[in-house]
DNA sequence: TTGACTGCAAAGATTTTGCAGCTTA
DNA sequence: TAAGCTGCAAAATCTTTGCAGTCAA
């Protein structure tokens, strides 16, 4: 997803439920999305502080949720204990791993897992499916230096 | 897993890390044993507050925490905002799913979710791989009636 | 006895909310 | 203008921690 894309669809989300589209809305999903890889919403504010944008902690958080809302970003759990997001525009179907012993997060591809999670869901009636995937284990330099 | 198996298992756990076996952590290992289902660290403190067994919250924390490292228990994510457990012993390989409409959970069955997670992981050379998956959708009732 | 545990209350961390003033359409 | 938004600070929620007294081996 381009960032024109993304904000078209965004504007299309806000209007479709009679939402402004601010200039904050605006700055905030520009960060997003020009933000490589994942960020919490903590991140993002004082990434955005240090170039000198203005949006309040509160703002980035409301504005990140109704961003996932809408399907521009994805919620992502590395297990940090707070929510990171990741913009669709990088990912090719993949998931993350925590070490949990040194922290470092990998990226891993699982075959079909959108698909299989989605199909278990609809066997249950369930419609508009979603799943976030916390993968956790030990990486190999952790676990050769034991 | 039995409650003697599990009472056996977290004994020698705690054994192997030279901790103590002490009177609270029995009282919780059986309370949230004999929970049918998912439970929180707060659910488990009331419940066992309503049975007149002494736990504080924290001791409760710190316990399902360890228990959960001793493999005793599951940790499950209903997208709740915090954090559930859940006894494998009613864990025949089912996975959760949370109306975003109603909040109603049901269990569904993912195939071979474990070893795809794991397998995945294993070409990022993780060993010791978990995973805490949340699914979220729209179920039927709520789905139906808008 | 000694190290570990417990309860309490206080602290932490992350996220949400109330409200008064500001903005967008 | 009216409805929605923003920033601030306060509140809320869940969880962890420090400490002094208690307990298990």
């Amino acid at each position: 997803m381009t960032f024109d894309e993304a904000q078209k669809k965004y504007g299309e989300f806000l209007k479709s439920r009679g939402l402004l589209n601010t200039n904050q809305r605006g700055v905030i999903l520009r960060e997003a999305l020009s933000t490589y890889g994942h960020f919490s919403a903590e991140d993002l504010t004082l990434q955005m502080l240090k170039k000198g944008l203005k949006a309040s902690r509160a703002t980035v958080y409301r504005t990140l949720s109704s961003m996932q809302e809408a399907g521009i970003l994805d919620e992502v759990d590395l297990g940090h204990g707070h929510i990171h997001y990741e913009s669709p525009k990088t990912k090719i179907h993949h998931e993350h791993i925590t070490c949990e012993k040194c922290g470092s997060v990998c990226e891993i591809q699982i075959q079909n897992l959108e698909s299989v999670v989605s199909d278990a869901a609809k066997k249950a009636k369930f419609t508009s499916v979603k799943y976030v995937i916390r993968i956790s284990g030990v990486c190999e330099k952790c676990g050769t230096s034991l």
